[in-house]
RNA sequence: GCCUGUGUGGUGAAAUUGGUAGACACGCUGGACUCAAAAUCCAGUGAACUUUGUUCGUGCCGGUUCAAGUCCGGCCACAGGCACCA
């Protein structure tokens, strides 16, 4: 056969006939959505693993289409991003040409693999009438006080001249390049994520998520639940409030901290400290992050020499000043118990400040810890603590907050570790931000009719001083709007903004009044099975929930979680099993090579055959050839051997049912590599009994035709089917084919198996008994030994304990 | 340090969730076809042994059970996530 023939036949048949083009309005027949994380247009094109991920998809949306479901699976760009902008500064030529040309490379080879995409709803996030709708919903957000402009301090990238997000700095370096990242106080447009904390932690409770990604969502959003105490400053009128998840151990603390940022610093430092105080803030406030965490074995610290007044006891306390006190969580103040906490209790170890024990020690033999040698963290009961002795955590919790509320000094308190989603970047190929700063010194978002704000020319893509780029478009900067001078925003939005909703897009793609039709997105969503790699667990994945949750919120959308079911497909490692990449450019797999020299179904199949769809997999060039074999095996099955018949045969019956069975099981719980073997024994079953009943080839076709569309299509046709196989009905199992009348079963005595015995179904439990006592091999060893009882698992398996 | 996974032949991996460990495939060995090679087909392939069979074997140690890759307890290694979050 000449796979690349077949291929391209039946690609151009698909694309001409219209037939993977979803009739979205058709509401007649069940839906499914089935969507991949669409992809970053590069230069470089497709790699081995985009393939993957899409043919999972693929398969399941090709079998639900022919188990009469009405399917969505589109594709589109995300097509903002860096190596565009990094083009247009090299260039001076605008980004968008070069983002067409990848997109026009992608959808080549996109095409080229077979997948079932509706090609007339492909979107690209760069695209201004795709971006119209991201402003718009920015807009909202805006309206709504949930997208605002805060001071905070920022991951600032000097290297790209841009601030980034939280999941772009990986161990204090830019995610992309690797640059060092110091934190910075700037005006930032963030999105108050927090403000959704609680409903995107409960959400994860509903939807079909691996549980590892639930977790870590759960640990980014960082709930803790605790109380706030308020300490008085001694000899003052001021005071502070600290938060802890421990109260109830407040009568163990000795001594409070201030993180070095803390406002009150400088109010309550003595003339005596001020040098030291002021020496040491310097210090933090030149180091990064990255220096900040490194140093995180050596407590430092210093005395501001002030007291506070324990509210329980009316002891005074020092006031210190830590960086192991982080100003951005809590209230950037805590109270130290260095009895029973590990970081107060080495800084109070270093700096020689009483340890107050307030939990008793548990000795037994498998704990001898004692406060000698360290913290002790946990329950206990409680000690030196008066109304609270004799209680455990728990208790004595709920009694000090009942306490300090009373004596109003203190409430409970959730405390959640997520941060604000910084929304802007200094760059130029994002979306702007249609925001206005007014003379008067007001800010105005632009009226719907002004959507979409589309990027300026430009001559220099690059910002200049520190600026970002659009602030050098001066003509589209400046604007008036409602008689007065104004100017625009010249950041843009970040890489996650058009990736948070695209899912709603694909719906009702070229809708120009709304983001999508309420009608539709009432039917369609939420999305039934979505596959992408793991990298995403705490950005797009979260954001997109928090967008789709805040759109639901607004009756925008008809279901709080967009994604009900998610799948992380593993990565393609090179064949020394090594991620492929430029480190070792000799490992890399090019999906058009293999495509060229052995077809796209074989690419297809080998991927999904390699392994669980979820396990990272190396590559090996011996396992393409054999699935490659496997698909010529067929090839010559319905092609040369003229072994289809009209006939039946009794033998393949059993094997067939069960191939039908497993395979649609194993589809709709992407087990592809079993799928894929089990189809393969029916194959070599075929060659063994020498010929195919017609019924059974047609079918066939079915089951595989998800994972090889081409060749399927094809032996379909030459089986005289005028058709596409796409629409052809899902085949079914006959259960009762399934069941033999016998089975081989195995016999053990005591748990070793020493034979096997033919059993008939008919069989009484003591005929079963009787044949497993009587076996040759049995026999032997149980001779001369007392039966003690004889174990029929039906179907299963026999055991005979023997003394 | 904490959280979440994973650990099975020479290799990628199966195992109906407690019931014959290694399906399927790759590789390897032998054979058939061929002048020969490729392709194809057939057989074998966890290890050891005294080979109609026996013993051992799913990271390590222990336990529960008639029966453990699977359940429980304690370790080890690797991967991913978080990391002074009070």
């Amino acid at each position: 056969m000449n796979h690349k023939q077949i291929e391209e036949k039946w690609q151009k048949y698909w694309e001409e006939n219209e037939t993977f083009k979803t009739d979205i309005w058709d509401f007649e027949k069940p839906k499914f959505y089935a969507l991949d994380m669409f992809p970053y247009p590069s230069g470089v094109g497709l790699h081995a693993g985009h393939p993957e991920g899409y043919t999972a998809t693929d398969i399941v949306s090709r079998m639900k289409r022919m188990q009469g479901y009405n399917v969505l699976h589109p594709m589109g760009f995300d097509s903002f991003g860096l190596p565009a902008e990094q083009y247009a500064v090299n260039t001076g030529n605008h980004p968008s040409g070069f983002t067409e040309e990848n997109i026009k490379t992608f959808t080549k080879q996109l095409k080229m693999l077979g997948f079932d995409f509706d090609w007339s709803r492909v979107l690209a996030t760069s695209d201004p009438k795709y971006y119209k709708w991201t402003q718009w919903i920015f807009k909202k957000l805006y309206e709504d006080g949930l997208a605002k402009l805060i001071d905070m301090p920022v991951n600032w990238c000097e290297e790209l001249g841009t601030v980034l997000a939280n999941d772009e700095v990986i161990d204090g370096k830019s995610e992309r390049g690797g640059f060092p990242v110091v934190r910075k106080n700037m005006k930032q447009w963030v999105i108050d994520i927090p403000k959704y904390a609680e409903r995107l932690l409960e959400g994860l409770d509903e939807i079909d998520w691996p549980e590892s990604t639930k977790e870590i969502q759960r640990n980014w959003i960082g709930k803790s639940n605790g109380a706030e105490v308020t300490f008085k400053v001694a000899g003052t009128s001021k005071d502070f409030t600290v938060y802890t998840t421990r109260p109830d151990t407040l009568f163990g603390a000795t001594y409070c901290v201030l993180a070095p940022e803390h406002d009150l610093v400088d109010e309550i430092t003595t003339d005596k400290q001020k040098e030291e105080v002021e020496k040491y803030k310097a210090e933090c406030a030149t180091k990064s992050e990255l220096e900040r965490t490194e140093l995180n074995k050596d407590k430092t610290g210093v005395f501001t020499g002030a007291y506070a007044i324990n509210p329980v006891n009316d002891e005074e306390i020092p006031i210190w000043i830590s960086d192991y006190v982080l100003a951005s969580y809590g209230t950037g103040a805590i109270m130290a118990v260095p009895a029973h906490d590990e970081r107060d209790y080495e800084f109070a170890k270093k700096f020689d400040i009483p340890i107050i024990q307030v939990l008793e020690e548990i000795k037994d033999e498998s704990n001898q810890k004692s406060i000698e040698n360290g913290a002790m963290v946990g329950d206990g009961i409680h000690i030196n603590s008066s109304f609270l002795n004799g209680l455990n955590k728990d208790e004595a919790i709920e009694k000090i907050i009942s306490f300090l509320e009373e004596k109003k000094c203190g409430r409970r308190k959730t405390n959640y570790r997520i941060r604000e989603w910084i929304f802007a970047r200094q760059r130029y190929w994002g979306e702007p931000v249609p925001i206005v700063y007014l003379e008067d010194g007001s800010m105005k978002a632009l009226d719907d009719k002004d959507l979409p704000l589309i990027l300026p020319e430009m001559e220099d893509y690059k910002g200049k001083n520190g600026k970002a780029p659009l602030d050098n478009a001066e003509e589209w900067k400046n604007v008036v709007i409602d008689g007065k001078k104004g100017v625009r925003e010249t950041s843009t939005m970040p890489g996650s903004a058009g990736s948070s909703w695209y899912f709603l897009r694909y719906i009702d793609p070229h809708n120009d009044d709304a983001f999508a039709d309420p009608k539709l997105l009432k039917h369609w969503m939420p999305v039934d099975l979505y596959v992408g790699g793991p990298e995403h667990a705490v950005g797009h994945l979260l954001y997109s929930r928090m967008w789709n949750n805040y759109l639901y919120d607004k009756g925008l959308v008809p279901v709080k979680e967009p994604f009900k079911k998610l799948v992380h497909q593993g990565m393609i490692l090179g064949s020394n099993g090594l991620k492929m990449g430029k480190r070792f450019p000799e490992f890399v797999i090019n999906p058009n090579d293999i495509v060229r020299d052995y077809g796209a179904d074989t690419l297809r199949l080998y991927e999904m055959f390699m392994g669980p769809l979820e396990a990272d997999k190396p590559w090996n060039d011996r396992g393409v050839e054999g699935a490659h074999k496997f698909l010529e095996r067929i090839w010559r099955l319905y092609t040369e051997d003229n072994k289809i018949k009209d006939e039946e045969n009794k033998n393949l019956d059993k094997v067939y049912n069960e191939t039908v069975k497993k395979v649609t099981l194993d589809y709709e719980t992407l087990n592809f590599n079993t799928a894929i073997s089990q189809m393969m024994i029916f194959i070599n079953s075929v060659y063994k009994e020498n010929i195919f009943p017609r019924k059974y080839a047609l079918n066939f076709l079915k089951l595989l035709n998800p994972v090889c569309p081409h060749i399927t299509e094809e032996l379909w046709e030459r089986m005289g089917n005028k058709d596409t196989i796409a629409y052809e009905k899902w085949p079914e199992f006959d259960e009762s084919k399934l069941v033999e009348d016998e089975k081989q079963i195995a016999v053990q005595v005591n748990g070793k198996v020493r034979g096997e015995i033919t059993i008939n179904t008919s069989l009484t439990e003591d005929e079963i008994k009787e044949k497993a006592l009587n076996h040759e091999n049995v026999k032997k060893h149980i001779s001369g030994k007392e039966v003690v009882k004889v174990i029929v698992i039906k179907g299963k398996i026999i055991n005979i304990v023997v003394k």
